[in-house]
RNA sequence: GGCCUGGUAGCUCAGUUGGUAGAGCAGAGGACUGAAAAUCCUUGUGUCGGUGGUUCAAUUCCGCCCCAGGCCA
């Protein structure tokens, strides 16, 4: 069974080759994106638009409300789940997205961890308020000494799970991760990764988007988020580049004149972070490999078709007479 | 036309009682295992508006000029 990946930075052109290939090929979309998994935030999320999603089968877009908080670990068990009924239709999964995490733990996989633990996450916040997250650092030190050098004192994020997972489970965390078995190819992956060779026309198409996003009615669509869910600032949903600059906005935190310049390099620094991933990907151990291909070359959609049609004729090795 | 206040890193500004300068933001590089559009780490040489002068030494003091605001004509 055949798969393709695309992965690329926001703004580089991902979904409008996605569905370029989806026509020409008998495909279906699964997104691999942390934002567009939430219902009502379809503006600052650039997701397809109803025409486009009713055309073509798209999934993992509109999964969840803005309410809940999704996860890496709920991602490749849904992905999984799409990929193989796709599959058991006999059609082409096209795995599109930039939310690389997600791509890692497809592909690579996720060691047996537990999800989030709210009521413990509670407790290390509060005693994050009065200690100082340094100090809970100095704790995981001492139960995961692995662990806590590569987690930095001021990451609160990642010591909080680290604790989380050692307090959950017994175990230290970095004994989770070396007990990962190898994770088995379940499908013959074709990875491409789309890279922007000039980097200012990345950064001129971002803010164009941006600008487009606001006229478009960015702000009013949180608003209305905000009256018909108990949205937090501190959710998932709400921290997405855009909506959180919006939400700043909102709440007078941060004047309405500089929404625009906000969003702009919010989303530009997401974009820094995407092509961080991608540089490393097939270059060190543990990391997919993929085959590159520059974003802004004109004839994009014709070579990333042409080299699909010689990926799909291409006898798989545990796949003979595959379409 | 006169007076005043500014002109310092891409932006907003600090500073040097004369020994060629530093923050925030932006930018760049990196890390990344259930929050990942998150979280975190590293990274600052710029004719200190121009030009003359004083001085061992001027971005800092003085003169003139240019530019931007403001006030008065």
């Amino acid at each position: 069974m055949k798969a393709v990946f695309l992965l690329g930075p926001t703004a580089s052109g991902k979904s409008a080759l996605a569905l370029a290939l989806a026509e020409r090929f008998p495909a279906e979309i699964v997104s691999v994106d942390s934002a567009q998994v939430y219902r009502g935030m379809d503006i600052g999320t650039a997701k397809p638009d109803r025409a486009t999603l009713a055309r073509v089968p798209h999934h993992l877009v509109d999964i969840v409300d803005p309410v809940e908080a999704y996860s890496a670990g709920r991602f490749r068990a849904d992905a999984e789940r799409a990929i193989a009924q796709i599959h058991a239709r006999g059609r082409l999964p096209i795995v599109a997205g930039g939310t690389m995490l997600y791509f890692r733990a497809l592909l690579v996989g996720l060691a047996d961890l537990p999800p989030a633990q709210p009521a413990i996450r509670e407790r290390s916040e509060a005693r994050a308020a009065r200690e100082g997250w340094p100090a809970l650092h100095a704790e995981l030190a001492r139960i995961d000494p692995e662990s806590a050098s590569r987690i930095e004192p001021t990451d609160a994020q990642r010591i909080q799970r680290a604790l989380e997972v050692h307090e959950h489970t017994g175990t230290p965390l970095s004994a989770h991760h070396r007990a990962a078995a190898a994770r088995l190819a379940q499908f013959e992956a074709l990875a491409l990764s789309l890279e922007p060779s000039d980097r200012s026309m990345l950064h001129a198409r971002i803010a164009e988007r941006f600008r487009a996003m606001l006229a478009a009615g960015l702000v009013e669509e949180l608003e209305g988020l905000r009256a018909r869910f108990g949205l937090e600032a501190g959710m998932p949903s709400m921290r997405t580049v855009g909506y959180r600059q919006a939400w700043e906005t909102l709440e007078g935190r941060a004047p309405a004149a500089t929404l625009e310049a906000r969003g702009i390099a919010a989303t530009r620094q997401l974009a820094k972070r995407q092509l961080t991933w991608l540089r490393a990907m097939g270059t060190k151990p543990g990391t997919q490999a993929v085959e590159r291909f520059d974003a802004l070359r004109p004839d994009l959609a014709a070579a990333v078709i042409g080299r699909l049609s010689r990926f799909l004729d291409a006898k798989g090795p545990r796949d003979p007479g595959s379409r």
